[in-house]
DNA sequence: CGGCGGCTTGATCGGTCTCAAGTACGGTGG
DNA sequence: CCACCGTACTTGAGACCGATCAAGCCGCCG
């Protein structure tokens, strides 16, 4: 098993990562997590890369991952964050679509994609689960494309409130993720979210007392933006 | 079934949906499209909406088809446009989350989503083959969002070549959609995007013999401008 | 105290949008 | 067959938003 981990996270970092001891993983009663055991993986470590088989999915229970895209002139595409709860790995047949590294400290359950699939076959609830998954997976990006039509400004908005949705503390949000990634999320540059968010700050719509917290104060102007 | 028929296409343009006989739909070896049988939409006839129960699915025969939601101010974004062979609509699971229209004149076959559940639920190849559908799917929404934060040029250069690999004609391209459509799929204007032909045209890149047929005439610098 | 990474701010540039005409094409009726 | 119309498309001029290039600032850690 540890072989198996040195191989997802390509050449560097391996010290960083460690299988955790595989009781902690039954205290679950979802039978697809059962299968899996719960991994470590370190800030910006690589989780998996684009095109490499599919041989595991992931469930995050603490920390945040990004998935992503790279164009051949280097830019990148953030295509979802990943928080406590998530499941990701799903998106490609045999082998992904997306790259996948965390963002901050992260624990996941690694769970064979092969056991998951021979589970699926014998339980038809467990086929559905994984199809309906796919599906909100597949909403989740049409919305994301609705996002980058949006100005900066309905960009934020609408991310602000994704986050406040996803993550506890109501209209607190500590966000895992910097500011270049958050412009990588939403198609912009890092100069043009961090100017929008002195612009909502400004207008009393937000605060923000340290760069990674914020706090909605003024909802209804971010829904009026979520257009 | 007429009855049926007509809760799909809203209140008009009914007279220009029939029901064709059933007897044609038995010619193919699928045991997914035996379960329907083919309609006529008519050019710009609703096919479904956003958020209407997801009764059917559809496999386009002849024409084609674009899903798309609207935005609270009017804007309008294309998910996808389905040309002939394609299945549509199921992306959501109980309810649509994309409204389709018939881009033209459009033969589907159209097959009851209890029918091909139930099928699911029997063959496990065929559930398979349907969770396969919907990664694929998701995979092409992926791509579409690379699109979305391209350049004019690089978006429909991009949007070119997927077209001439999916529709018949080698470098000779019939598109069914008008400019509005494509500007709405690019995330453009449609001055943009016709300007944007002007100058792939008088860069000798591709030729615009009438505005709905285009020849590739330099593959080499579109797949350079795909990026 | 110095240095570095992450973030903010400023000035300018440029690509796309907006608003406004103008043109080509297909269909309809005389 | 032609005159007319409406729709789809193209083209032009100018405004605007976000990108780019370039400093500066802040917090953190050695």
């Amino acid at each position: 098993m540890l072989t198996q981990t040195a191989i997802h996270n390509g050449s560097f970092n391996h010290s960083s990562i460690r299988v955790m001891p595989s009781t902690c993983a039954k205290q679950h009663d979802d039978p697809i997590e059962m299968l899996g055991a719960p991994m470590l993986f370190a800030r910006n470590s690589e989780i998996y890369g684009e095109g490499e088989p599919a041989e595991y999915i992931y469930k995050v229970l603490s920390g945040a991952v990004r998935t992503y895209k790279i164009l051949s002139d280097g830019r990148r595409q953030i295509g979802s964050f990943h928080l406590p709860g998530d499941i990701f790995g799903l998106e490609g047949g045999d082998e992904h679509t997306l790259s996948a590294e965390a963002i901050a400290e992260t624990k996941v359950i690694v769970i064979k994609h092969s056991a998951v699939m021979a589970l699926a076959d014998r339980d038809k609830n467990v086929a559905r689960e994984l199809w309906a998954m796919t599906r909100r997976d597949l909403q989740r990006v049409q919305e994301h494309i609705l996002l980058l039509i949006k100005t900066a400004q309905e960009r934020l908005a609408s991310f602000l409130l994704e986050m406040a949705n996803r993550l506890p503390g109501g209209n607190a949000v500590d966000l895992p993720m910097s500011r270049q990634d958050i412009a990588d999320y939403l198609g912009l540059t890092i100069e043009t979210v961090s100017r929008t968010f002195t612009q909502l700050e400004n207008a009393a719509t937000i605060e923000v007392p340290t760069s990674r917290r914020i706090v909605l104060r003024n909802r209804p102007a971010l829904n009026r933006l979520n257009a």
